[in-house]
DNA sequence: CGTCGATTTGAAATCTATCAACGATGGTGG
DNA sequence: CCACCATCGTTGATAGATTTCAAATCGACG
């Protein structure tokens, strides 16, 4: 079991968070459910009645183009929230899948509905996620829109880094990823092949070495130059 | 002045509003601004503390990317709300500019607090308006990351036509399309050389015209079968 | 009339996709 | 234990899409 919750973790690098609002949170933990590895949690379509919260493990939402290829909307990772909104929407209009094996929470909309309304600063906490999602979407939109295949990999690989430095997983500049070239393939809009292209050329850069789904950043801040990576959107960092 | 709110339009697709919720949200057209083309509304890093609603005119998100490059994020058009979850964020990481002149109407954030909790069915709109924006942004992925330049401007002439419809504001097939060729290629990450070559394509094609900021779609099945356009992601339609 | 922005055109360079194949790996069943 | 199969990573050659660079045209407007 977790011990330490990533999505609490999460949260307290940018809210105070008293203990008994720790506690509530915990004590939400009862609906874990493990899930094999290269799995849909969620289909499109489907109608959820509970959050997904994963506690461990990786995973991505998907969407298939109408023209059959696969595309990853984004990464999620411990902390992070699955199906955020979907209750506005009624039906869910993208895929959750998992890439490696994952701890996954199941909590009933009633429960939030209470934990936001017992505290308020669950209600804003919740916001902030949503709306650094929508940032990260954003920066995926310019990754893919107006980035050269070297930066796109390199920008993705820098975001995961922070991304996972905030839940405390990574050691010495590394950290799992357990996903395949295709996969990056399809969060960069790549071709598989050329993702292998642009891994090597990264490694013969001595800016990263990927090793038992592993990345591990050889050269940090080469990587960020090349991707020009700018932080500023994870909104991680309190102002 | 306007006297249909597109906001209300837009709403009414797919939630029953009371008439004391639309005389409520009707009288807090007090503050209404009237912005002139290309120019910014809001910029990155600053703080609004009104709510911005288009009412009238048409204007988009951007960001420069760290290379210099400007990309749209999305397109706003009457009846969009433009910061709709910065208050989480603290401050805004992309900007608001209008590319035809504009009506904007500020709404005070205690004036929305205080309309969400008289009026539950408002709490659920804007979570709805939230959600479909976040489809929206889904899709404009695939479309950059998945589609070839042909279907890209496609599929964006197609979402424009049914957002554009659904607040009343299509003609026999043609609608208000004020942006240039350069803005079309940073909102599908393609060169303005190639937007313009695309461009004749279509209009070789006899799919559509673009004449006088207008777009009118000649053939909108062989437009639509050409981006492999399916709406469901707007959820427009009422399930 | 001259200027500025937007559209258009052409030629060449570059990036990325496509196609086809091979090797390595790991799991499975006989 | 070995043969078999599926998945993943890798490589080479070629085709195609898109960018880049440079310049011409057009239209609106003071």
């Amino acid at each position: 079991m977790i011990e330490t919750n990533p999505f609490i973790t999460k949260l307290e690098r940018r809210f105070v968070l008293a203990t008994d609002v720790k506690t509530a949170l915990q004590s939400a933990t009862a609906h874990v459910h493990t899930i094999g590895p290269r799995t849909d949690l969620i289909r499109g379509g489907d109608t959820p009645e509970h959050l997904h919260l994963i506690l461990h493990g990786f995973a991505c939402r998907y969407k298939i183009a109408s023209g059959g290829e696969r595309c990853i909307i984004s990464y999620l990772i411990p902390g992070d929230i699955c199906d955020l909104n979907v209750s506005a929407l009624g039906a869910m209009d993208y895929s959750i899948r998992t890439l490696s094996a994952c701890e996954v929470m199941r909590i009933p909309h009633e429960v939030i509905d209470d934990l936001t309304t017992r505290y308020p600063i669950l209600d804003r906490a919740l916001r902030w996620c949503s709306a650094v999602e929508e940032a990260i979407s954003r920066e995926w939109l310019i990754n893919v829109g107006r980035r050269v295949a070297d930066q796109r990999i390199a920008h993705l690989l820098c975001e995961m880094l922070v991304r996972f430095n905030a839940i405390n997983l990574v050691t010495t500049d590394s950290y799992n990823f357990p996903t395949t070239q295709a996969d990056l393939g399809d969060a960069t809009g790549l071709t598989v092949v050329h993702v292998n292209r642009v891994l090597q050329r990264l490694r013969n850069d001595k800016l990263i070495v990927f090793k038992e789904r592993k990345v591990h950043v050889l050269d940090v801040n080469g990587l960020a130059r090349l991707a020009r990576f700018d932080q500023g959107y994870l909104h991680l960092t309190s102002t």
